[in-house]
DNA sequence: CTGACTGCAAACGTTTTGCACGGTA
DNA sequence: TACCGTGCAAAACGTTTGCAGTCAG
């Protein structure tokens, strides 16, 4: 019983081989969006339905397994849950690379001025990524 | 000769009736999504088509008069362009704020050590705004 | 007066739903 | 075995397109 099973289980989902290869093409992809996934796992099932794919994407992010992107003037893309971080979205090739970047004191700061409770923060930067140029 | 029927023509948009009216409500408004935004123009125009509203919405993107903003969990919303700012959304009411906060320094830190040529900075931070605590 | 814009209706792509069957636990 | 999940088909939804008539410049 690996990884993902285990954490599938934990909110109640079945751990159907379905399910298990979308979080291991999330977890070898890194990001993707739905129409890119679906090409995906046409591969492994060939003959599994959008919907399924739209309602495992649903429910897994409603589970905070999963997490949606989105992303200015492109599509929204899918990735593993994980600790707060930040994107770099090239505008040429369309790759999203995670980054941390510590920005808390300045946003904390900013949202104490405004009374304003946060919960989270999504900062998606754009431009040209180093194979790009 | 108002300010936004200069700015149309500038951009060779003509300035029609619909137009002025759809950059006086974001003037207005500050934030709008496009189903609001149809609400409000069928109040001025009995007969308008939501054809007409996205083609509007799109022409005015196309040269940057406005600007779309995605937001976590919700519709994006279309605000007038204007100095990079962020947004404060909140998750109660579901209120959208600008707000300026600089962060250059570390984000152009950040991007050089990737090696990424930074073009555009989005920042979308979720809470409890002033008014929903 | 002319090209750009509007409103309408139809088309389109994406996402959701309902249902019968199949598989996980 | 009981229920949850899958696949299929149809429906719903948001957005775009083509076209004929109208209006801004």
């Amino acid at each position: 019983m690996n990884n993902y099973t285990t954490i599938l289980r934990q909110h109640n989902l079945k751990a159907t081989p379905q399910r298990l290869a979308i979080a291991d093409i999330l977890y070898v992809q890194g990001h993707i969006n739905i129409e890119s996934l679906y090409a995906v796992m046409l591969k492994k099932f060939n003959s599994i339905s959008l919907a399924t794919i739209y309602k495992n994407i649903n429910i897994m992010v409603e589970n905070s397994f999963i997490q949606e992107v989105k992303i200015p003037h492109a599509k929204s893309v899918y990735e593993l849950k994980k600790e707060e971080h930040s994107h770099l979205v090239c505008n040429e090739c369309g790759e999203v690379q995670d980054v941390t970047i510590d920005l808390d004191t300045k946003i904390d700061e900013m949202a104490q001025a405004n009374n304003f409770i946060l919960s989270s923060s999504n900062l998606v930067l754009a431009g040209i990524c180093k194979n790009c140029h």
